[in-house]
DNA sequence: TATGAATGAGGGTTCATTCAT
DNA sequence: AATGAATGAACCCTCATTCAT
């Protein structure tokens, strides 16, 4: 399969540039959670943004690279936010865990429509090398927070403990904001995993 | 969007058409196994199954409704195991959970390459009336087993209990069967799921 | 560069098949006479065809693929002729020769327009295998002809002198027929030709 | 089909639009040799020459000008070439020939790289009344020297043996290099190339 | 009943040329 | 005078679905 490049167009003025990119950006965001992934096409996404196809391929070289850039973007924002909570310490590590946990949900709740219709795509970008050590980092950050919380552990356990916890939460939130809930009824299914996370690792060893 | 019908088509001669029905999905499994989600389309599943497009269409109204049929019989086959093991008396409730979410992953990390052609065809069924039926039997019967596993819930939260706990299990089999994992870290994975999903329950209330 | 299949797809009813293939060639060559090399696309050929675009691309896998059976076909057509001429023993060598000059300027005049539009079209096919090879065998008869004209030469020379003569006058014959000639004015190049072969053959060692 | 203006055009300050040309024809050049005919667009030859495509616009009034305009003055400098050699008493007319018909061999070996790819571009040229122009030039100049080489053809002969001589010479030169060659075998060529228009004119009346 | 050729809208992408700045 | 972003027609190709045989 081929290679293809996935990194906005090299930018002409940058400041322009950055803008457009972000009001495509934006554009394609509104065609898939208006249309859905199936109807997401760079005609599209072009005339929603208010531009010309041509416009739209100076800034991204193809339809995938705005796919990219958007779940991109996405990630940042929210691996960003849980990394800083799970290091805030104003509060004990199982307060943090908890809250760390909530702010995910909650996350994942207001993306649940965008990353529905991102799915939709059929492009697939899970194995990116990209995405792959954005979450080795993730999974990095929350083996030091076991460390932290629970001593005694050797560190291939500890390792797969970060892994087991990580993937647990986030597929858990996932999969719960797939479904229409409330806000409240996210924050119960976000308090309930916290509970069995702080329950499991009470007693794992 | 316009609804279009994803049951089979008519069923002349019932018993040929059982047979064809399942020549066609098989030969469509294989695609998508061997060739993935992209290239899945009506006259490669036709080839692979040996017959014509046209006779394809006597059987199946329109592409959807294959893919619809394939996740409808991994489900009902993968939800069949499951409820049968849960009920299985011969072992305690524990064991049984735990031998339940092991063979869980077991049969998740089976399916993983179908179930990710599945999601690379673009085509979404998790919202259709009829999965959402069948989670619910599943969601009811484990209420049955937490029924039988604690007493004292009220049944609203048995009730909510039993969705969250099948949630957890079902969203980290997928999540962590979707990576290349050995047999034995899958398992290794399945346990301490069910260690997390005890914990959680022994001081749930 | 990718390579890309050039033969005509596998074929449907090999009968009726064939009369397409037929057809659209014969279309593809209306096309690129009449509308030139610029114009040659896969929906003028459809069209031109009175099919689909779709049903075009049923017996043909790529444009290229039409444009390289035309070339090959002109080529077979030629290349027969020119062989069977140098090879029919009725007449004395030189008088072979002179007249294979005659059918290949000929050959050329009536090819004229075609082969200036298939240039146009910017799909260059002079270094696929395949033509490099039915050249190799033109080369080859004409090597057996010096033989049986003209003794004394080592192979080495013999192979060169071939190749040399052939080369003259293909190349002399589609540069003459690129412009617009009388083919009586073809006839005299052609005779030119065959002077200038022969007293060159005549003293060459 | 439409016309196009393919000369320059107005020339603002003389010599700083000469110099810009010259730039430009270099820039293109560079595509064309490095990138190939395909490849060949004006925004790639804007960049190549370190201009924006609003300039270039400034200096050719389209695509194809560039092109003319590469191919006139490829022609020019190899025929000035050829002109001077053919016209030098030093030699004697045979050495003359031979020398002339060495040095186009080997100019046309240098060019080949752009010429096959200016081919590629599916821009065809010869028809221009431009070079149709050029090439009557050439014509002359070797009727001329056939007079002095050759004497008692009547004036109709000697204006065919001229054309038939130097376009025997460039087409061969022309498919001859067309293909990979060392200098050695490009001499060997002409060379025999050589011989034969020579043993052509001893014996031609 | 089975076939599979035919359809053609629609997708992603490119590039010559223009024109506001 | 110079810039280069913007345009959009046109290109090649695919595929779900139909229907004459």
């Amino acid at each position: 399969m081929k290679k293809k490049t996935l990194l906005p167009r090299k930018k002409p003025r940058q400041e322009r540039s950055a803008q457009m990119v972000n009001d495509i950006l934006k554009g394609a965001i509104r065609v898939l959670e208006q249309q859905g992934g199936r109807l997401f096409t760079t005609i599209r996404v072009a005339e929603e943004t208010g531009i010309s196809v041509g416009s739209l391929y100076q800034y991204f070289p193809n339809k995938e690279s705005i796919l990219f850039q958007i779940q991109h973007r996405e990630w940042e924002a929210t691996s960003g936010l849980l990394l800083a909570m799970m290091a805030d310490r104003r509060y004990s590590p199982a307060q943090r865990l908890r809250r760390t946990i909530h702010a995910f949900f909650r996350s994942e709740a207001e993306e649940a429509t965008l990353r529905k219709a991102l799915v939709e795509t059929g492009v697939s970008m899970d194995d990116l090398e990209h995405f792959i050590q954005l979450k080795e980092d993730i999974f990095s950050k929350t083996e030091d927070f076991l460390a932290e919380i629970k001593s005694g552990l050797t560190p291939r356990r500890r390792r797969f403990l970060a892994r087991f916890i990580f993937t647990t939460i986030s597929s858990l939130a996932e999969d719960v904001t797939n479904e229409a809930h409330s806000p409240a009824e996210i924050d119960r299914w976000a308090s309930s995993c916290g509970d069995m996370v702080l329950a499991f690792l009470a007693e794992a060893h």
